[in-house]
DNA sequence: GCCAACGTTGGC
DNA sequence: GCCAACGTTGGC
């Protein structure tokens, strides 16, 4: 295994050919998931629906929304390295009954700091975060389609090829990856 | 309302 | 650097 480097990064063209460990090895379940950042193209995100609903996404201007207050690293990570223009997102409803994939939405701008860490009245405030030296990202996603169903998290649960997800293993994790396979499952399950 | 699974904080 | 105490998220 290679050094980390430090600093910027440098392109390397080689293919890598370290072995894999299991994601689960040793719980670092963050760090494998940065690592894969670069290839993933579909996520998850949480919302309350008493807060901000999917309903609520489809109504606003454009579709479209800032996903701040995230304040959470892992999480922090993925918005601000991981998600890219484009990718697709499952709009998941925590805290209801019954918790349920509802949406899907689109990265339509990649991570940028997060302002409500600047305001000393917002909830989301932080002192350790300063304009020009930003702890907190968001990204902007905007409403494509509500599922031709919701889909609900036992049903997740049950499906044997959904147990590795990563909204399973993490719970508390409000922004997740989602990997193709378990993507097209779910659209499935869907539709 | 309870609790599991973390993340954070602070004492040492 | 370790670890206990505490806080938060979110499922049940």
């Amino acid at each position: 295994m290679a050094a980390k480097k430090k600093g910027p990064k440098t392109e390397d063209r080689r293919p890598k050919k370290t072995a894999e460990p299991a994601p689960h090895a040793e719980g670092k379940w963050s760090e494998w998931f940065a690592r894969k950042a670069r290839e993933r193209r579909y996520w998850l995100v949480k919302s309350e629906p008493e807060v901000f609903s999917f309903d609520d996404l489809v109504r606003a201007p454009k579709r479209t929304t800032h996903w701040d207050g995230v304040r959470n690293f892992a999480a922090r990570n993925f918005l601000r390295d991981g998600m890219k223009l484009g990718d697709h997102v499952f709009f998941y409803h925590s805290m209801a009954n019954p918790q349920v994939i509802v949406g899907i939405c689109e990265v339509v701008r990649e991570g940028y700091p997060d302002p409500s860490a600047f305001d000393k009245k917002s909830y989301g405030y932080d002192e350790n975060s300063k304009p020009d030296d930003p702890q907190w990202y968001m990204v902007d996603l905007r409403a494509v389609d509500q599922l031709p169903r919701p889909v609900t998290l036992p049903e997740i649960k049950a499906r044997k090829e959904l147990a590795d997800m990563a909204l399973i293993r993490i719970g508390r994790l409000s922004v997740t990856p989602v990997r193709v396979k378990e993507w097209e499952t779910i659209v499935k399950m869907a539709g």
